[in-house]
DNA sequence: GGAAAAACCAACTGCGTCGCTCGGATTTAA
DNA sequence: TTAAATCCGAGCGACGCAGTTGGTTTTTCC
């Protein structure tokens, strides 16, 4: 999971087509202007969602896109999964099967980047375009015990 | 938060370090050996772990670099943020100050990277380097029933 | 039938970051 | 004095990002 400004523009985009949706599909164009996104670059995000399966399109004149699926079921986690690149594998990273050398004195952090994805796929996958467009995000895990907060100073605990 | 593979190095040095702290101070040359990073990638890295007061140097021969503070009160998202370069702020990106325009139909997603941000560094700094050495990843969060509906608990932020 | 609106497609570009190298300088133990 | 180590800055090749250009195809509407 990549979580680059490329996915976001890409749920950008499609938070803002299901908004619109309507009877008529939405035009790339009109998505374009209402989140300012280049045209063209929109096109190309579309073309790996329509790949993806997450949205179909109609051509000619009063053309453009309409979800695939409904808005509450269409995960962004899909979508970001749809636009980003695959993730380089650098050394350790990820590559959930096999990989990693199992040398753990090398790699002893490979649990904390497979639990990290874990969670960012679970949140990110919690979510739907309905939620995003309602604003009912999920935000469970707020209490854990002893773990201060983001912003803030971190006392020490644990 | 970047979440790029310069923390995970970041994070995989402090590691080692943490694991092979003895008397002596540990070199940059032998993490860099048995990490297999490159020893001056390692010192730039080093650098910014100073300056955020994670780590303190000892200079001459024998010299190298010691935790400032207990294995168990270094925590990963305090090394992540010390290395990454602080997000460009991309359009609505993170910000978290006055950002985003607050013209709410172009940013209907702030919320939720929002949420997203607050998620990761919850777990980030819910780990310490002396959990990754023990493996005692909190593993929380865990439930979340199946592929859960969202919408099901919480209302919205805002 | 022709014009125009839209999706499609491919190539290229400017830019920034990443991971790394190189060439030093400073400090300090032996 | 030598050598081990931290420090420091400049630069480099590669890659992804965001966007541009310049088309083609499909389809609606007049």
């Amino acid at each position: 999971m990549k979580l680059s400004t490329k996915g976001r523009y890409a749920v950008m985009a499609m938070v803002d087509l299901a908004r619109h949706a309507q009877a008529k599909p939405v035009s790339l164009s009109d998505i374009a202007a209402r989140q300012e996104i280049s045209l063209s670059y929109l096109e190309q995000l579309f073309a790996r969602l329509r790949r993806a399966g997450l949205v179909k399109s109609v051509r000619g004149p009063g053309g453009g896109y309409r979800l695939a699926r409904l808005s509450m079921e269409t995960r962004v986690s899909e979508i970001i999964l749809a636009v980003d690149e695959p993730i380089s594998a650098t050394r350790c990273t990820e590559m959930g099967a096999t990989g990693c050398r199992a040398d753990r004195s090398k790699c002893l952090t490979h649990d904390l980047w497979e639990e990290l994805g874990n969670q960012i796929h679970l949140f990110l996958s919690s979510v739907t375009l309905h939620d995003v467009l309602e604003r009912k995000l999920t935000t469970r895990i707020t209490e854990a015990p002893g773990v201060p907060g983001p912003g803030s100073s971190m006392a020490a605990a644990s």
